[in-house]
DNA sequence: ATGGTGGCGGTGCCA
């Protein structure tokens, strides 16, 4: 089973690279976020000839997520539970039957804090105090659970070009890897990190300043594995080849294989 | 280089 997740920015905007990439990669599982649009905007009939199933749960003009599968999702949350005040869309979690059991998946949209000094960085804290909570709820489960999206936080400093000059910027600040290291410290595991431990590896470049050019990157886009998902953790990568392309997102699409099979 | 990257929506906000 291979399971994907991707930072689209805009999928209307890049609808055809989301096809020809589905065609080329065949995952059996997308997670998107930043689709920047409502529910009835979603592209819908152009990803079902494609022939995947979608679910999305977007708002006007801003984040947004979905979740693209090539078998029926139960879908389970269209929001992260924890706070019902909070109207962003930046959470959708679902199941599906496979041959190795329940394989339950979350595509994430963790807000990006910046400034540090607004309230935008206390919404980011608490949003992933909220995540770690359902991270730990999702244990009892002993389900295979991938908690997978747009973290908005470098681990380390392997995970940024340059750490000094990023070391007060909310994608790296202490509170935000602490926050990202109590997940980890409930038993899940960084995918790519996992299986490939020395490789400075980025999944983001800004589209100011040639970012793109200079390999000025970000890793931020995670996979993070319930231990029964890490057991069948085969195979992690990042899809950089996309970021050259026309038209391009600023994220590039990063996935693991697992070893299950997709059952209808 | 009186610019600077890009999406949304139609003006600044957000990343």
């Amino acid at each position: 089973m291979k399971i994907a997740t991707w930072n689209i920015n805009s999928v209307r905007r890049r609808t055809g690279n989301l096809v020809a990439w589905l065609q080329r990669a065949q995952p059996d599982v997308l997670l998107l976020q930043e689709i920047k649009c409502q529910d009835d905007q979603f592209p819908r009939s152009e990803i079902e000839a494609a022939g995947y199933r979608c679910a999305v749960a977007g708002q006007k003009g801003f984040n947004g997520v979905a979740l693209l599968s090539r078998t029926a999702a139960d879908i389970v949350h269209r929001s992260l539970p924890g706070d019902d005040s909070d109207g962003q869309a930046r959470y959708i979690e679902a199941r599906f039957a496979t041959s190795a059991g329940t394989v339950r998946v979350a595509s994430i949209y963790l807000p990006n804090g910046n400034p540090v000094d607004s309230d935008k960085f206390p919404y980011k804290l608490g949003f992933m105090r909220r995540l770690c909570q359902r991270a730990h709820d999702l244990l009892d489960s002993e389900e295979l659970v991938v908690l997978a999206g747009d973290y908005n936080v470098c681990p380390t400093a392997m995970d940024v070009y340059d750490p000094a000059a990023w070391a007060n910027d909310a994608l790296c600040r202490p509170e935000s890897r602490q926050a990202l290291r109590a997940i980890l410290n409930l038993g899940y595991t960084d995918a790519f990190r996992a299986l490939h431990p020395d490789a400075h590896a980025y999944s983001y470049w800004d589209y100011q300043g040639g970012a793109w050019t200079k390999d000025h990157g970000l890793r931020i886009d995670h996979l993070l594995l319930s231990p029964q998902a890490t057991d069948r953790l085969k195979a992690c990568d990042i899809d950089k080849s996309e970021r050259g392309r026309p038209e391009p997102s600023d994220h590039v699409p990063v996935w693991i294989q697992l070893d299950a099979e997709a059952m209808t």
